[in-house]
DNA sequence: CCTCTGAATTTGGCATACCAAATACCAACA
DNA sequence: TGTTGGTATTTGGTATGCCAAATTCAGAGG
């Protein structure tokens, strides 16, 4: 089974209909139902969110042919979609078991830590060389509005939240779809854990002046301390979480 | 299709055989002969690197049925490795048309190089809080080795190889098992482009000076200086492909 | 009452069949 | 000759069936 038995099949060349066509007209393929697959896939997914996967210590397993059973489609689709998510290393699928969900280490947490800091500071050294001043001034505004009106009487989740689209907004900044994509991952998995306390450890330690901080970098286009102060930051939280969060 | 649907199977209680077994002895499940599906995944991984995706501008459409004939195997199995492959952006099912091996635009190219960037500075960051003497010495001593003997009467290939090798071997130093697995993703994607024509740039950007500098910065344990060295030199590679590379 | 054995059952992996949609082909007509 | 309409064929998505491995369980033997 070398890699030379696979090749680009004859249909390389494309077919007439599909290569010309610009008329200025730009008709989109219509809404194309999507798949039991990718329906499995977002099912399975968000079940993943909202289960409380750390609140025990057994292993979590599901079972396929269930699965299946409950969303009304047969097992390959959702074959399929475990496929994928045991490629993002949501699931594990372990023969004769089940289908495992994983739960990080703290080790493993960590270094989603880690990593995040080292996307979301390049994403902040990225933004003040080339988020508009106008981008900049809606996350201010955003920060402002929700650190001062709403700090007092929403409760932690929705604070938790917010904050999580503070860091989310200064990613976006950088106009990088890929560190956004990443970070937005590394987040999915931190958050499995605990229900959000991670990032209520977030908010504890990242004060008003820390956000005021970093945007006050970005607007006079400081690159190495925008750098500095979210990575940094980040990297206290990982501190954090190392010394005082209890897993494995 | 809510999530509500989805829930642990009964089997969430585990076997006795599979709770208990800590005798501090672990026996590996034994080689597991792999399935067709990881087979299918690693064969097409395979030659979807080995193709030259960017040699010709017509997309590059596969064949289900005809990759399973190829490989011995039932479509099934295939369309799990496709799954895969699709999650990890590589290829892109398209429906009645067949599974397109995804070409990077120059763009994403670059955010790939800067996400890089941001791995590796911030492996190095970490390396030099973390990593041994010994370890950081070994990487000198890799360094010295293909540095200097073998220069000058290797050919250019061989010299990317060990130029990407110097950084994943300093990317190991950080004992972040993640930030090698991300870095070893975006390689991958940054790899596939012109077969090695950015490593060889990367080799050009990088003088023996280059190499010697962050050596000795992570041997004097100075951790911003290693991050701003690894960061700025990769930053530096991405401004190049930005300007004297042409894709699209 | 515990242990061991093997038969019954369950499970995951794979193959195959089927269907509807979409494409390709072709022939009749302008 | 160029279009057009309709038919044949292809293709991806899904369902289903089969099988071997692994687990479970019950009953025999201690």
């Amino acid at each position: 089974m070398s890699s030379e038995d696979i090749r680009v099949s004859s249909k390389a060349v494309l077919n007439k209909r599909w290569q010309s066509g610009d008329h200025g007209l730009s008709i989109e393929r219509l809404p194309a139902k999507e798949s039991f697959k990718s329906k499995a896939y977002a099912a399975l997914k968000e079940a993943i969110t909202n289960m409380n996967i750390y609140g025990s210590n057994e292993p979590v397993l599901l079972d396929e042919r269930d699965i299946s059973e409950r969303l009304g489609a047969s097992r390959t689709p959702v074959r399929e979609a475990v496929a994928m998510l045991e490629q993002e290393g949501l699931l594990r699928a372990v023969p004769r078991r089940g289908i495992l969900v994983v739960r990080r280490t703290k080790a493993e947490i960590i270094e989603m830590i880690e990593a995040w800091a080292a996307l979301e500071s390049m994403a902040a050294r990225l933004a003040t060389l080339r988020a508009s001043d106008e981008a900049i001034a809606e996350l201010r505004a955003y920060y402002k509005e929700f650190d001062t009106s709403r700090i007092e009487r929403e409760r932690n989740d929705d604070y938790s939240s917010a904050n999580i689209a503070f860091h989310q907004g200064l990613i976006r900044l950088s106009g990088s779809s890929l560190l956004a994509a990443m970070t937005d991952n590394l987040f999915f998995h931190v958050r499995a854990i605990r229900h959000r306390t991670i990032f209520e450890m977030d908010r504890a330690q990242r004060s008003a002046a820390d956000h005021q901080e970093i945007i006050l970098a970005l607007e006079a286009r400081d690159a190495d301390r925008a750098e500095r102060l979210v990575r940094d930051h980040t990297l206290r939280l990982a501190r954090h979480v190392e010394s005082h969060v209890d897993l494995d």
